[in-house]
DNA sequence: CTGGATCCCTCACGATACTG
DNA sequence: CAGTATCGTGAGGGATCCAG
């Protein structure tokens, strides 16, 4: 048996002996935005040793998790992406996030966030229930980090990016964690300058609603 | 910022500097059964570095997720017991216990299985609408470990221990997973003697259908 | 006996440099 | 661009010891 193993025969040992290394739920994280290529995921994850998400990504392809696909000619490049069984973490993936959203206060001196954090962030706080007959678009922007919801009658996609006709623009910053967390209302938002808003300007109370912890 | 902090503002990278060390769900999943003294907790991880589990646990702690209780005199000794908020992570436990079962197949050399983990792995893959209106007992043998089942109409309540006049017994091995996977018929189960039964034996068909992968 | 603390050793991880 | 190679450090593993 491996040195590293727990020793019993358990499903949560299991799935801990393979997604419980360091980095690796981040990396599929990252995954269940999209396909990406090495150098894309060393981009979204800053602080990860070459080295270890090679290696990680290595066991993630043996424990049939991640594929490792070579593009047609000519670009020839690899992209890394999930397997059907590693598609199936994104629930847990989301309900982590959420559970553990609760403890975010400031950011740290070092802490970034990211354009794929931010969007397993908004997928992991959306309410279908509070979206059940809406049809809105936002686009969100955090510093350098643009993306955009599409909310269509209780479904929601997110994407990096801008969405040029966005029915509200949202400037902001990390304190929307605060608006999302029903700690501060959309007025108080607006009136303390964490949010600045292009757009209907009413669809922000709409939008604190339909994403909500 | 800590040494070995990810860096980033997220849900998931928050949730993981916390459970995502080493042994921190396992001794989740334990707590998770019922409170336990710190030598409980190395009875069921026989694995655990007392050193590790000590440190755990007091990171635990600190997070908010475990609080240590002194029980009140003359027994004067500690329990380990989760807080409302380490109890949400129930869920997402059940839920990677469920998706680390698929890769179980063979028990390695030196692994074993507790109680606890059995105990957190029935629960895992009970399913309540196959539970609708039933109401049956359970006990459940493998090897050193007994456990019991109670059924009664979509609700499930399992425990350590004998359950002298449970309807059906059953006496078995690691195999149990192949049944409860589906990848043995109850009928084939019983015939190539990786199941052994006493009393109503039909129940273990409809044991099958209601833990269940 | 419970509930740890302490020691030493090893290896996984982290930082950085380098290569096809 | 997509990794491999190298090397130092500290968390984890294992054994032992100690206080209440």
């Amino acid at each position: 048996m491996a040195k590293r193993a727990y020793g019993q025969f358990c499903g949560l040992v299991r799935a801990l002996e393979i997604v419980g290394e360091r980095w690796a739920l981040v990396i599929v994280r990252d995954l269940l935005v999209s396909p990406k290529r090495f150098s894309d995921l060393r981009r979204g994850l800053p602080r990860i040793p070459t080295n270890i998400l090679s290696a990680r990504l290595k066991e993630l392809e043996q424990a049939g998790i991640v594929h490792r696909r070579v593009l047609p000619r000519p670009s020839g490049s690899v992209v890394y992406e999930l397997t059907e069984y590693g598609n199936e973490l994104e629930d847990i993936v989301l309900r982590l996030g959420r559970w553990g959203a609760r403890l975010l206060t400031k950011p740290g001196p070092e802490e970034i966030v990211t354009a794929d954090s931010m969007i397993m962030a908004m997928r992991s706080i959306f309410r279908p229930k509070a979206a059940r007959g809406l049809n809105v678009t936002y686009e969100l922007r955090l510093g350098e980090i643009i993306i955009h919801m599409i909310v269509n009658n209780g479904r929601l996609k997110v994407a990096e990016g801008a969405l040029p006709d966005a029915d509200l623009v949202i400037k902001t910053g990390p304190a929307i964690k605060a608006l999302i967390a029903g700690e501060v209302s959309p007025a108080d938002a607006i009136a303390n300058g964490t949010v600045r808003l292009s757009g209907d300007s009413r669809l922000l109370s709409r939008f604190a609603d339909t994403f909500h912890i």
